[in-house]
DNA sequence: TGAATATTTTTGTATAGACAAATAGACATT
DNA sequence: AATGTCTATTTGTCTATACAAAAATATTCA
């Protein structure tokens, strides 16, 4: 190693380089101890000052570490890894449906990680999303769970981005988006609804009606496995009580649907609800209507939310390990693994309440 | 100033420490100019090597910043307080009655200021609480919201303890700690259950059961309330009908408490739940028991959880504010209001629902 | 053998002096 | 008025030297 005398380049600083290159090359690796301060004399032929100029800053960033008598070492810069221990989590809004479910499996494997999660509500909003995205990366998070919102595909893949280019792994956990290699965490919604509707029809329901919106990924495929399960046991599919396109989930909006479609009573004895918020507005309306469950129509919906309050017959997900594994994905990631993208898919399975009756009798 | 030769402290360390205090004290303040290193020569009678050793750790560590041919100048720290932009949130469990609420609440405030949200569940353990607040600390979060657990006092002091010694404030949300100085914001329990009892009281219900946790100091409140409504409606306290001990909220232990209670129903036509998700046992039960609510009793709840799918009145608490005002706190805080410990009061309503039944024909 | 002591090495602290580089401000030039 | 040049000042870089303090190692002594 030659120290040019005529560069403009201050000495201390050349040395300063060059040690700093052979510690991120590897060539000098943890704890091994770097020439003395006499012998880094000898062979650059530069002041001992000098050279202590040099290794001093290196020892200020924390690359060196100096210890009398023994010399000086090189230090892991461990620091900056140990400081990022955050991870985000962009969700529509924490007090909706499964959420606060979601959340809390998320941050007790974050816990187990010794990570902490920041939340952010993003009202499905791009503006929120961008803003929280915005915050997160300058909070230096190592990782980001990404519920999607329901209203643009593109607007999703904007936020996506702006944390892959910063090398910011992101998981999608619940929804997903089209044509785009990420890692994503779902319950089997196809199957899931296919088991659901079979259920009704074993119990003698071939009218079963059904609200949700085609928009949302999972409820998409909630309608496919309906439509599945119908065409399995030959019953033809009934437009008029099948409501595909309802839209993001907006309370009134959904509450109009459903007084509508309560308003033709004769033509289903069962109502399929996209997901359990749906179900507790179909019931509350048959409730207002005066009719009563399962007397009058079965009911069953989708998700198992808990402290609900009615019998709901419903599909129970796993969001509570959906938050968990979506954590432990980016965990992996954060590990470096260099995988391609990968899909977990758990299983929802069918908890028997008493929104339906068995009609099997009436066949 | 005068520099000591035969102190064993560095001479260099004796300039930097000097200097740093007068800035710490504000002597130096921002963009002030600090003596040249010819004028400390003078001051101190050291070397220039030596002055240039202490400033020149300062600007290592950020208090000064040397501008050549300028000078040296009193650097603001406010990178610091620049990426310490994380609030965090102790709270039992994200998923429980109105933490969902809460945190989006002081997690909506926290956007408006530019800051983050860590979200930590401490299920109400010391274990889990003092985890978490290492990690917080850590992760130099510039404030501390927490809602106390029922478990112990003692312990969260201890937890408040570990975030002052660090200088982040904390902010009590909800529930408060007996003597101990802290900012903290609650709703006005005693007269929410006040207006609450005297409710159920104009409408004929003169046997009102009760059933809470005494050592949560929110539910000690509204039991005072339930008393001095009592007493001043000239209604003799029926301690058979008071469950005042009923312990921290626990789903299976509230569940026989009220099956017990709900045994000997002559004595009682009305009952009064600490909150909403105890109404919301008093409800299953009575339904087990074949039993409808308000006929055969009236039921009222506190809270005025959302997603509720019973026609229950009950307190509307502002939880939402509740969570904006702490994070008002905290923040009047971080930038160094010094004032005394504050104590913000926010005013809950009744929402009278149909859970009551108007007995006051029968009196 | 084991404890006390001395030696040696390496970093830590400190001095004195020199020239380089940047730049605000004064001054000169176009 | 705009631009270029000079100057004084201050920090930036660098050398050479000296003694201090810590600590591993060698040596001495009881």
């Amino acid at each position: 190693m030659i120290i040019n005398k005529s560069s403009p380049v201050p000495q201390y600083f050349q040395l300063q380089t060059w040690l700093m290159e052979q510690i991120e090359q590897g060539i000098l690796k943890h704890g091994v101890q770097i020439p003395t301060e006499k012998e880094l004399g000898e062979l650059t032929g530069l002041a001992r000052a000098t050279i202590r100029q040099a290794v001093g800053n290196l020892v200020n960033k924390g690359y060196l570490i100096r210890k009398r008598r023994l010399g000086t070492f090189v230090q892991d810069r461990q620091n900056e890894t140990e400081k990022r221990t955050i991870i985000g989590i962009l969700i529509p809004d924490i007090r909706s449906g499964y959420a606060p479910e979601l959340a809390r499996g998320t941050e007790d494997e974050a816990a187990k990680h010794q990570h902490s999660l920041i939340l952010c509500n993003t009202d499905d909003l791009y503006m929120k999303a961008e803003h929280h995205a915005d915050r997160l990366i300058k909070a230096a998070v190592s990782g980001v769970i990404l519920i999607p919102t329901s209203h643009s595909y593109e607007k999703n893949r904007l936020i996506i981005e702006m944390f892959t280019k910063k090398d910011i792994p992101v998981v999608l956990a619940d929804r997903t988006i089209p044509e785009i290699e990420i890692d994503h965490v779902t319950t089997n919604n196809f199957d899931g609804a296919y088991e659901l509707t079979s259920y009704l029809i074993q119990r003698g329901h071939r009218k079963i009606a059904i609200i949700l919106s085609e928009r949302i990924s999972t409820e998409k495929e909630r309608l496919k496995g309906y439509r599945a399960a119908l065409g399995d046991h030959d019953i033809p599919s009934d437009s008029s009580i099948v409501i595909s396109d309802a839209g993001p989930f907006d309370q009134e909006h959904y509450q109009e649907l459903i007084r509508g479609l309560l308003g033709h009573r004769g033509d289903f004895t069962a109502v399929f609800a996209g997901h359990d918020r749906i179900a507790l507005i179909v019931y509350s309306i048959a409730h207002e209507m005066g009719l009563t469950i399962p007397d009058d129509f079965s009911l069953v919906g989708y998700d198992d939310l808990p402290y609900v309050s009615i019998k709901l017959t419903t599909m129970h997900q796993p969001i509570y390990e959906m938050g968990q594994e979506s954590l432990k994905l980016i965990m992996s990631r954060i590990q470096g693994d260099g995988v391609a993208s990968r899909e977990i898919v758990l299983k929802a399975h069918l908890v028997e309440r008493s929104s339906v009756r068995n009609n099997e009798m009436n066949l």
